[in-house]
DNA sequence: GATCGTAAGTGCGTTACCGTACAGAAGGCA
DNA sequence: TGCCTTCTGTACGGTAACGCACTTACGATC
């Protein structure tokens, strides 16, 4: 049974700003359901949409050689399509739905837009890209230094929050292709983490059953994404 | 020996822009000497200057634990302190002189107000810090995927580059320490490099004797980066 | 020329992860 | 009920990199 979101289902960043240019840029936006699996942008080809998820998340996909690696994930906290502030209409990553539900989106003309009569908006997602930029470097470094058992129970609890849930459906195979190893690595590490009664999961049925056993058992790098945003978007 | 690097010394970013609003910048900063090993940034502190380094180079390290990983390299042909235009005056990373040299600095303060009144160097910087984006997620898939060999194969080359100079002055705990692995992982790396022909080093100096074997034994990292850079900025 | 600090090389056991292959278990569907 | 697909568990040899400790080599300085 796949657990559906109930309550919150906003968009933080668009909480953050002044009545009046929230009102303008939903005016502009439009309400779309995203499915899991749905492909929304390709590295290197044009952003067509700049999406505000609302109940939904995605992970953005960074091309290696013939394989790819997980760089972020976007949820309600966030934005996706938000290098096209710089000036640049081209993808850097790609763009993955990892969790269904609903997201806001607009066109990226309408959002260039908006952006330039609303200085307040652009600051925020400027600031929004100073702390994406922050947390790619510290994936980068998580990457290379911690093990797959604590970088599992990272990406659990990113990924809880996002779906505002402690229901996540993901396959071990998925999960080691978002964090870039074996299968076998995933089902090793997961059952550590089940047998330490963490997390309980069952063909793709992943839950988390102890939140704050989890955060022990996961490396730094969650508290410090939550730092980062909170001391500048906070 | 240590070789200091006679030509170009200019830098490209400043030589994309056009007369008037590389005059109006150039009035607004000083020429400074950077030494190897100074600090500029450390990471969550203020950001005093920008920097435009014309024969200098520098480190962007991220810091993990109670270690340091390298996230990026600024040359000639970039630009220090770019997040400053996002809003935040605060450094996400350390800076650290990788390679002596000049420098044109400018102060945060006068940067941001030069910004404002330039919509060509707004513009130009905003598809910089794109590109910066993009290299940063490069890194950290070839931080995660290649070895160590291939990686200093490919660092030899960025720093080449950047130094102007097929002469590095680096030791091998020093670029330990940039990779994140052991110091005899380097020793080891370096050796096979060197049994090869592709360089040559003693106590502190690398010399590249053949890019062409050089590019083909590091990752396709390094071409990668480069096609960013001139996709975008090119 | 003796001394000392820094740089680089060697050796050894350990470990986390890899590639591959196969077996069991659960669930959907005919 | 039986079949087939998908998901998970187990097993095995291989290897890149680790931590640690020690040695050798170079070069500057006294």
């Amino acid at each position: 049974m796949t657990f559906t979101q109930a309550v919150p289902v906003t968009n933080r960043l668009l909480d953050a700003l002044l009545h009046k240019d929230r009102e303008q840029l939903l005016a502009n936006c439009e309400h779309t359901e995203l499915n899991i699996g749905e492909v929304l942008y390709r590295a290197g080809e044009v952003i067509p949409h700049i999406y505000f998820p609302t109940g939904s998340f995605i992970s953005l996909v960074a091309p290696i050689d013939s394989t790819n690696l997980e760089v972020g994930i976007v949820g309600n906290e966030g934005v996706l399509g938000i290098t096209l502030m710089l000036g640049v209409d081209i993808a850097p990553f790609a763009a993955l739905v990892q969790g269904s539900g609903f997201a806001l989106r607009i066109t990226a003309s309408s959002f260039l837009r908006i952006l330039e009569q609303g200085p307040e908006l652009h600051q925020l997602l400027k600031r929004y890209l100073y702390v994406s930029m922050s947390q790619l470097a510290q994936t980068a470094a998580c990457t290379r230094f911690h093990l797959v058992e604590a970088r599992l129970a990272r990406w659990l609890l990113m990924t809880g929050d996002r779906a505002h849930s402690d229901h996540i459906h993901i396959t071990h195979v998925f999960l080691a292709y978002m964090l870039g190893v074996r299968r076998v690595g995933i089902t090793k590490a997961a059952n550590m983490l089940q047998q330490r009664k963490l997390i309980n999961y069952q063909r793709g049925d992943i839950t988390i059953l102890d939140r704050a056993g989890l955060e022990a058992a996961s490396c730094g790098c969650y508290r410090a994404d939550k730092e980062i945003y909170e001391r500048i978007l906070g």
